[in-house]
DNA sequence: TTTGAAAGTTAGACAAT
DNA sequence: ATTGTCTAACTTTCAAA
C-alpha cells in the first residue's frame, strides 16, 4: 500500500466506473500498471466490490429508522439466529452488533411509518428472543464514501 | 421504474463494473438498449453513483464504534455546525441525526481503541454544544448492499 | 422505445526492461 | 514492478423500425 494504491483506492471509490485509461491519466502512471494494480488490490482484498448506490426516495423507501434491540439470553447460537433474521428482512440496510446495553441496532428503510410499524408489530416484535425494541426515526443520513487511511 | 430498471439497478449494486453487453446479455436485451436505461436511471437519480467498497482491516482500520451524542442547545445552527464538524473527521463513515432522545449516531473507524479515545477526548468531547457521549464497539456490521423496491 | 451495424475506445495479454 | 504494443472486446452513436 504505497501512495499510488491509496490513490487508486480513493480514485475508485469516487468513481467505481471511470475507464482504467482515464485512472492511469489522473495518477501519471501507464494503463497496463494501473490495471496490474488494480488487479492486486482486488486480489488482495483490499478492494471488495463495486457498487451502484441509489436514491432510496426513488425506490420508494423515503423513511429511514434505527431500531436498538436487546435479546436474551444472550449467547452465540441465539445472536446468530436473530442476525440471520435481520438479513431475511427486506427492509434492512444495515445490521450493527454492538456492545455495551444494546445488542443490535438495525438501520431500515420504509415507504411510510405505517410500514415501519407493521414491521416491527408482525416481524421483530414476534421474536421471543427480542426484549426490548426502542425505533428512531432518522431525519438525515450522512455518508462517507472515500475511506481513507488516517495520517498518525 | 419497470422490471427492467429494477433489475439493472439490482444488477449494477451487485458488480458496477460488469460490462453494458454483459448487463445486457443478463436481462435479454440488446446493449445499445440497455446502455440508454442505465443513462436514464442515472440521469433520473435512481442511480446516484458507482463506488468501489474497501476492507476497512487492509486500510488500518480495524476497530468500528457508534457513537451515540446529545447535543444542546438543539436548534438548526447549532445541529448543523455540529454536523460540519462530524463530516470533517477523518475517522467518520457515517452520521444518523435521529429523533428521540439521542441527536446524533456516529459510525467510527479507526486502528485501534486508543485512536478512538483520543478521537473521543480530543475533538468531540471538547465541542461546547456536547452534553453527553456514549461510545459502543462494534462486534460486527453486515451491510445488504442490494436494495431492491419492497413488495408490498 | 428498441434495435443492428458502423466507428471510435478500451481492456487485457505479453514480451521487453 | 513498469511499460508499449497488439488484438479482441467493448462502448457509443445513429438511422431505421
Amino acid at each position: 500500500m504505497d501512495d499510488i494504491d491509496s490513490a487508486i483506492v480513493r480514485e475508485l471509490q469516487r468513481d467505481a466506473r471511470q475507464t482504467n485509461r482515464e485512472l492511469a491519466r489522473r495518477l501519471g502512471i501507464a494503463p497496463s500498471t494501473c490495471l496490474e494494480r488494480v488487479r492486486a488490490l482486488r486480489a488482495r482484498g483490499v478492494i471488495t466490490g463495486y457498487r451502484a448506490t441509489v436514491d432510496l426516495r426513488a425506490l420508494n423507501r423515503p423513511v429511514q429508522a434505527l431500531l436498538t434491540i436487546r435479546i436474551r439470553p444472550l449467547n452465540r447460537e441465539v445472536i446468530e439466529r436473530f442476525k440471520a433474521f435481520l438479513v431475511s428482512l427486506p427492509e434492512v440496510l444495515n445490521i450493527y452488533v454492538v456492545a455495551g446495553g444494546d445488542d443490535f441496532l438495525v438501520h431500515v428503510a420504509v415507504p411510510d411509518l405505517d410500514r415501519l410499524h407493521t414491521m416491527l408489530m408482525d416481524s421483530v416484535f414476534k421474536r421471543r428472543e427480542v426484549v426490548d425494541c426502542r425505533s428512531s426515526v432518522i431525519y438525515q443520513h450522512v455518508a462517507n464514501d472515500v475511506i481513507g487511511p488516517l495520517t498518525v
